[in-house]
DNA sequence: ATATTTGTTCGTTGTTTTACGAACAACTAA
DNA sequence: TTAGTTGTTCGTAAAACAACGAACAAATAT
């Protein structure tokens, strides 16, 4: 059976390998800074083919950090609020663990 | 040329990736709670061929996250704690964003 | 001098990621 | 009914990732 501490770990992991690539970055921020916008919105703003820029929402939208709903035709995606709390408060664990100042080594 | 927003969202990605992976969030959970080890008690924590062990703690290093010294026959290492700081500020700089708590979609 | 300990590197295997164009589905407008 | 708009999915190709055993390098111990 696995530990709280693994389970934790995979879910930190999982919400990092989302935020692992610059132009899902650009996603979240841009998302972060409108509240709500279609997937036309996203597109424009990146430089990137449509089927990559779908790709990427997908992964974030599996990792939790966003949601869709289609309004058709279009369809709409705004950050998932809840699960961003998960995310700060995962990485915050991380970090908080402040290690010491005085590296051993180099 | 590369706007500064680019930039940032690459070094924060670069982080991110590397944090992508359970195992690594492990090492450097153990690394934040000892201040410095070898790399024998590292391994000993995993159920990893050493091999992978030595791969996992090249992308950490080469992410900034952790730094290593030769003390031979042993290798010894330890949070990078600048890097770690500064990794710290750029998820915190996002997660300050904090996006509208009322998701505009499901 | 030889064997042992400690980790890294190499080579391999299979999986996953990233990116794209093309095809497609689903709705709207003409 | 037909054409247009909006995004997703499919298929593909190249690169990167993850894991391993084996070989290796470098120091220490016998």
């Amino acid at each position: 059976m696995k530990s709280t501490q693994q389970i934790d770990n995979e879910a930190l992991a999982k919400f990092a390998k989302a935020l692992g690539h610059p132009t899902r970055i650009e996603i979240l921020k841009f998302l972060a800074s409108l509240d709500c916008c279609y997937f036309g919105d996203i597109h424009n703003e990146l430089t990137i083919a449509k089927a990559t820029v779908s790709q990427h929402l997908k992964e974030l939208k599996e990792a939790g950090l966003i949601q869709g709903e289609i309004e058709a035709p279009k369809v709409k995606y705004c950050i998932n609020a809840e699960n961003w709390e998960k995310a700060q408060a995962s990485f915050n664990s991380l970090f908080e663990l402040n290690p010491n100042k005085e590296n051993c080594c180099k």
